[in-house]
RNA sequence: GGCGCGUUGGCAGAGUGGUUAUGCAGCGGAUUGCAAAUCCGUGGACAUCGGUUCGAUUCCGGUACGCGCCUCCA
């Protein structure tokens, strides 16, 4: 049995065959850090958690990094917005951020370099571009990119040199050979954040800090490559040219592109503006909700969002936290196979979902262990089964304008009412109870409530 | 204009050349004072037009509609 991954650069799905035996090395990039993350961001983090710790799960000793811009234009302005250093910035962001992904039950990457760290290393690489006539530096001061030494440029996106400069929508500099031609080394104006170099003070572009960063973490060559939707082009396109053109190796041997998250029918994004924080989200639903309504779609299709959605997914959602054992045992070998049949082709995560429903009808001591295996691997049940309700019962507590002791109140005014066979009175506060969220249940040891 | 993707039942979302996806919701039943929860059962789909085929939702081609990238965005 083999792994298939669906290679954007091929345009199919491959066998995956890493470099080493046992062992992957694997880069994803990562967030600019000037805001929050919004769900596009949690889909990305929890894609690859996802696909990670299923490739451990096959043994696999992944090398996990995915790197964070602490350095961008966004970034500079969003700090003078705020008359604070862009370094407290980051340091913020890059802390919320940590927390976000926490909370969806992601796994750290084993290392997380950063733009302002590396700066020594991009020099490095650019002084090996221009040696090798890929890379030239402008009137402005600026380094550029020589997209012409390049031939292969366009193969991730399938596009040509000619029709892109045909359509270019990209700003001209003055002093570039080729509109395509794209900024390794930006010359400081008056007053901007820079770094010295032998280029003059600067900062430097944004996609050669992942060549540098991914060639020094894991080599000239390594086995995948990952990121976010819109990254494929430009982003991606340049790392592949810098890389490429400064080792004469083959860059990335797989790369993986996570789809988008959408809003009406539109790409969630920044510049949209219709995007929800993840932050916010966790306010009206328990993190693992959000993360098993993000791996109730494939990771490359297209993610519709709404609070509907959502709304399905906690019901869905909690319906396999409570099948859940209560003691674990050993898992059935027959699901674990089958989890992994589904799971190698391509990580079908949706698939994997609607196998732990089945397994949840069966209802067998055997099928609820097999049901908390499986969810382990794709970073599931992490609070276990009676946490995850105590915590969503929270959440919604303190949404609710109606207090525990009133709700008790209310109940035992209703059980004196039952009591009396005055059942006008008994229905009328639970439908009242209902109507503020509170759903009542009547049990042989008397009357429980639950929020919903 | 270039490159690419999608269109599946009320909604979400997989997959397959001929056989049940799965979930949420709905409906019927068991249960209940009535409910809720649970359990059992159940209806409902493959945009459109052609082609290939014994047979296509699944392969090929056209059409329509939608979406993404081509500028910062995960």
């Amino acid at each position: 049995m083999s792994l298939q991954i669906f290679d954007t650069l091929a345009r199919e799905k491959r066998e995956f065959q890493p470099i080493a035996a046992e062992k992957i090395g694997m880069y994803v990039c990562g967030m600019t850090v000037y805001d929050r993350c919004h769900l596009g961001h949690g889909r990305v983090m929890v894609a690859f958690d996802a696909i990670v710790r299923y490739l451990r799960f096959r043994g696999f000793d992944v090398n996990y990094v995915r790197n964070i811009t602490d350095v961008d234009d966004k970034i500079f302005a969003r700090a003078a917005e705020r008359g604070i250093d862009f370094s407290e910035l980051t340091a913020e962001m890059i802390d919320a951020m940590h927390q976000d992904e926490k909370r969806l039950g992601c796994q750290s990457p084993n290392a997380e370099p950063r733009a302002t760290s590396n700066i020594e290393s991009m020099l490095k690489l650019i002084e090996t571009l221009i040696s090798k006539g890929a890379a030239y530096q402008g009137a402005s001061g600026d380094v550029y990119f020589r997209v012409s030494a390049f031939s292969d440029y366009g193969k991730l996106n399938n596009r040509k040199l000619d029709d892109m400069i045909a359509g270019a929508r990209v700003a001209v500099a003055d002093d570039k050979e080729s509109p395509a031609d794209f900024v390794l080394w930006k010359s400081a104006k008056e007053g901007e954040e820079s770094w010295p170099s032998q280029f003059g003070p600067g900062r430097p572009g944004w996609h050669i800090e992942c060549s540098a960063m991914s060639m020094d973490a894991l080599g000239e060559t390594f086995d995948i490559h990952g990121g976010g939707p819109d990254l494929k082009f430009p982003h991606h396109e340049n790392e592949i040219a810098q890389s490429e053109a400064a080792t004469g190796c083959k860059f990335a041997r797989y790369w993986m592109h996570a789809g988008a998250v959408r809003v009406n029918e539109e790409k969630m994004s920044k510049s949209l503006g219709n995007f929800v924080t993840l932050d916010t989200l966790f306010k009206e639903f328990h993190p693992e909700v959000i993360r098993f309504f993000l791996l109730q779609s494939h990771y490359r299709s297209a993610i519709s969002f709404s609070d509907d959605a959502l709304v399905q997914a906690e019901a869905a959602y909690g319906r396999l936290v409570q099948a859940l054992p209560n003691e674990l045992s050993a898992p059935s070998s027959d699901a674990i196979f089958e989890f992994q049949t589904l799971m190698d082709d391509d990580f079908n995560t949706p698939r994997a979902i609607a196998l732990l429903f089945e397994l949840a009808s069966e209802g067998s001591a055997e099928s609820a262990s097999s049901i908390m295996a499986i969810g382990k691997v794709l970073g599931l049940f992490t609070s276990g089964k009676e946490a995850f309700f105590e915590q969503q019962q929270a959440l919604k507590a303190e949404k609710s304008g109606l207090s525990d002791a009133a709700i008790d109140a209310l109940i035992t005014a209703r059980e004196q009412a039952r009591k009396d066979r005055d059942f006008g009175t008994a229905d009328k506060i639970r439908d009242d109870l209902v109507a503020q969220g509170v759903v009542l249940e009547d049990g042989a040891g008397g009357t429980s409530w639950h929020r919903k």
